[in-house]
DNA sequence: CCGGATCCTAGATGATACTG
DNA sequence: CAGTATCATCTAGGATCCGG
């Protein structure tokens, strides 16, 4: 392929159960990770912590550990993760017009 | 949740290795489903007849078959699968601007 | 030519217990 | 608090054979 390769490599970082709800969540301000724990219902730790590392990897999100006791550790997004702010909006305007969500 | 799914919802639509390609093809045009198998560089046959399925089921794509020999099947999007146009776009231009397609 | 039916594999997801 | 380790599960994706 060729023209289709470029939004194959987009979508790849928002696929993930949970990667859209990270980056919406993220884009209302820095969160911790207990914060995102609790505040994504049903994702397992495990998950949440892979999709981290693979959203940090990917530019997205910044991760900022605190020395500090007890541990804290701020994610947030990055410039380029405030950039898909657009694409989010775009997809949750679409979402509603076609009511997609139940 | 609540604000989230309605992201949840339409990424899952456009989710699936394939389905943006498949979209972005229809985008062009109507395309017979020989005609998707080999456009859609190394995508199994039966993948492609899953996500053709799942499409129409979300209403995305429209299903015409013509009672002909040698049997002919043209996929088309529809008003909601045409809509996706914008997202498309907007996936295409991030991607270019951040260069993550290498 | 257009797929449906089957079988198979790898990676993604989930639940729980444990560590710095 | 913020994870990692481990085990079980689930599902998307792929290959092949077969039928309309």
């Amino acid at each position: 392929m060729d023209c289709d390769c470029s939004i194959i490599g987009s979508i790849n970082i928002i696929s993930g159960k949970w990667k859209p709800v990270i980056i919406w969540m993220l884009l209302s301000g820095p969160r911790r990770f207990g914060e995102l724990h609790k505040g994504i219902q049903g994702i397992a730790l495990k998950v949440l912590s892979r999709h981290l590392k693979e959203l940090e990897a990917d530019g997205i999100i910044n991760r900022k550990v605190y020395a500090e006791v007890p541990p804290r550790v701020e994610y947030t997004l990055t410039e380029k993760g405030m950039s898909l702010n657009d694409v989010m909006q775009l997809l949750v305007e679409w979402d509603k017009k076609y009511k997609v969500t139940k």
